[in-house]
RNA sequence: GUCCCUGUAGUCUAGCUUGGACAGAACGCAAGAUUGCGGAUCUUGAGACCCGGGUUCAAAUCCCGGCAGGGACGCCA
């Protein structure tokens, strides 16, 4: 592969003294003044010359290769402009050659271990989960794409008083019936039905508590009506995970570690790492990086949300051995994995160094106050039917003469890109409002548009009868259209790269923006099946490897690409 | 009270880590293109860095002080 930054930055270090790497090097505002820019300020403080005349002594000294056909000074830059031929002969060859594998980087010996989305086993997902598996599929895709291996885990919060709601309701009102709906729906409806039981008889309040005391002491009725509902709900979640495109490589319910946390503590107090505070709760002080005291272990020996959090770190190390933790948990939980990430330094788990916690905000959606005040929980089932209702009535209105069966397949495709795309176009911190209108519209920023253009381009190619050939000929390809496609054909593996690193997903969204927009330009201006044999087998070749690394940039955001719509 | 996050055109959003050339899109709005491979596309235009200081040759970006919204600071998860 050519990396263009990396030999202006040789060319460039071989006649200074002082280095300058590839994140000096720029894109130009502007496309008529170079591909790339070396801003010479820095160095010419170094030089002790004016940042115009530093530009001017490296342009009359430095040698770049052939991929450069000129280089400028403009004011204090030194302005490089690629040639375009052999950059469309390397890029088009390389994406030929490599087909999905484009951009893939090298194999590396690291295992990143991902959590996500952790469901609590009393109601259905809401739409904070679906942010989170959304995110999940694509910082794993983006890992495993980038050569690392991946171990996405689950975290199933599966006891404590919250469960105790539905199950104590579920006792009380239901008669023991067997689900007849969506199990983890009819789980959660008796969370619902308690808190409206609830209010009018406080003493629930107690019940719950007994009920909690049972299920700790094991008490059998209880434990099999615990198993019986856990498994309505985790057997629900099984069939989202499935649609929303989650593979799970093991989850781990809370009520097989839950406990196993008191020993690892008490062997922290033996160490001294932890200390006693006067009323008998085992405790870290965390002061001197700011984060206070934080209990570990409450004085009666029980554990709390952290303490599981450490030991379930430690089993998972003991099966995957990963190099690296992330947690995909929204941001009201920054604080608790700031101290969780200082308490794993402190117990020197191998790992420690390398754990992110990847927050996200809210997702709203337009009339949401209103649904809530009429009792309607906004989960992900009910977002992802109401998507696939309205893709579906867009594939009708375009196909008249397809099958029911087909039609179903495409309408769920298009739905949920259109959810996938709009929660991956924005940067995870933020909060947003979900608008399915908008994210369902075939212009704009969303998924749709992007799938939409795919398919053009695959229709295209369709059309084109004869053999997709490895040959073309790079020199009849220089539109301005044409060189700005193969540039953001360049930039792909180094976007993925950014992408993965910053944990950001949204950079792989904005490039495939550009490239979609780039393109349905290109086919505006300039016809790509014409008379002219050479022209358009070079064209079809063009198109076909824009068409290439769409679909993979689609695969990475967990998207499927579409050849009709 | 302490700490963290966020504030960019009518609306929504990128850029802020590491300061640099006219702050980049989308929707909406206004004007226009298309006798063509899918008119669901494209082009052009108007329009923005919360406020006040500071550092700098240069600040949306860094520092200080405000203002507004959200969150954390529970033996809740």
């Amino acid at each position: 592969m050519i990396d263009l930054k990396e030999m202006i930055v040789s060319s460039v270090n071989k006649h200074i003294n002082n280095n300058i790497s590839a994140d000096d090097i720029e894109i130009p505002p502007d496309p008529n003044l170079g591909d790339y820019a070396l801003p010479c300020f820095k160095l010419a403080k170094e030089c002790k010359k004016s940042p115009n005349e530093t530009a001017k002594v490296l342009m009359d000294n430095i040698q770049v290769g052939d991929y450069f056909s000129e280089i400028k000074i403009i004011g204090p830059y030194l302005n490089f402009f690629v040639s375009s031929v052999k950059l469309a002969e390397n890029i088009l060859k390389d994406v030929l050659k490599k087909k999905e594998n484009y951009g893939r980087g090298q194999e590396k010996d690291t295992t990143v271990m991902i959590e996500s989305p952790g469901p609590n086993t009393n109601k259905p997902l809401h739409l904070g989960h679906v942010r989170n598996m959304v995110l999940g599929n694509a910082l794993v895709n983006l890992y495993e794409f980038s050569g690392y291996d991946t171990v996405r885990v689950d975290i199933i919060n599966d006891r404590g008083v919250h469960i105790c709601k539905s199950m104590l309701a579920y006792k009380k009102y239901a008669d023991n019936k067997e689900p007849d709906k969506k199990p983890d729906h009819f789980v959660g409806d008796f969370y619902v039905l308690f808190s409206k039981r609830v209010k009018q008889n406080p003493e629930l309040e107690q019940e719950i508590r007994d009920m909690l005391v049972k299920w700790e002491n094991n008490d059998k009725k209880t434990r099999e009506l615990w198993k019986k509902m856990n498994s309505w709900a985790i057997e629900g979640f099984k069939e989202t995970y499935e649609r929303f495109g989650v593979e799970m490589d093991k989850a781990y319910p809370e009520s097989k570690h839950y406990e196993k946390g008191k020993k690892l503590v008490l062997d922290g107090l033996k160490n001294g790492l932890f200390e006693k505070d006067e009323e008998g709760n085992i405790i870290i002080d965390l002061e001197e990086k700011n984060l206070g005291k934080k209990v570990v272990l409450r004085a009666d020996g029980t554990s709390i949300y952290i303490t599981q959090d450490l030991v379930l770190a430690d089993l998972r190390y003991k099966d995957y051995k990963m190099d690296k933790m992330i947690y995909i948990v929204g941001n009201e939980q920054i604080y608790h994995f700031k101290v969780l990430f200082e308490i794993f330094k402190k117990l020197k788990y191998p790992f420690a160094d390398d754990c992110y916690h990847l927050a996200y905000g809210m997702i709203y959606l337009p009339e949401g106050k209103m649904k809530s005040r009429q009792g309607k929980v906004v989960d992900a089932d009910n977002l992802a039917d109401e998507m696939h209702k309205l893709a579906k009535i867009e594939v009708k209105k375009r196909n008249k003469n397809l099958s029911e069966k087909e039609i179903e397949k495409r309408a769920e495709q298009i739905g949920m890109s259109a959810i996938k795309f709009y929660i991956l176009k924005y940067d995870p911190m933020k909060d947003f409002t979900y608008n399915q209108k908008e994210s369902i519209s075939f212009e704009g920023e969303t998924g749709p548009y992007i799938q939409y253009t795919y398919a053009r381009i695959k229709s295209i190619l369709k059309k084109y009868k004869k053999n997709l050939s490895k040959e073309f000929n790079p020199k009849l390809l220089i539109k301005k259209q044409e060189k700005e496609l193969i540039k953001y054909l360049s930039n792909f593996p180094e976007t993925v790269k950014k992408s993965t690193k910053e944990y950001k997903p949204s950079i792989i969204s904005r490039y495939l923006l550009d490239l979609c927009q780039s393109f349905n330009n290109y086919y505006h201006i300039h016809r790509i099946l014409s008379e002219k044999k050479e022209l358009t087998k070079s064209r079809i070749i063009l198109i076909y490897a824009v068409s290439i690394v769409i679909k993979q940039g689609l695969n990475i955001l967990g998207i499927e690409a579409l050849n009709e719509m």
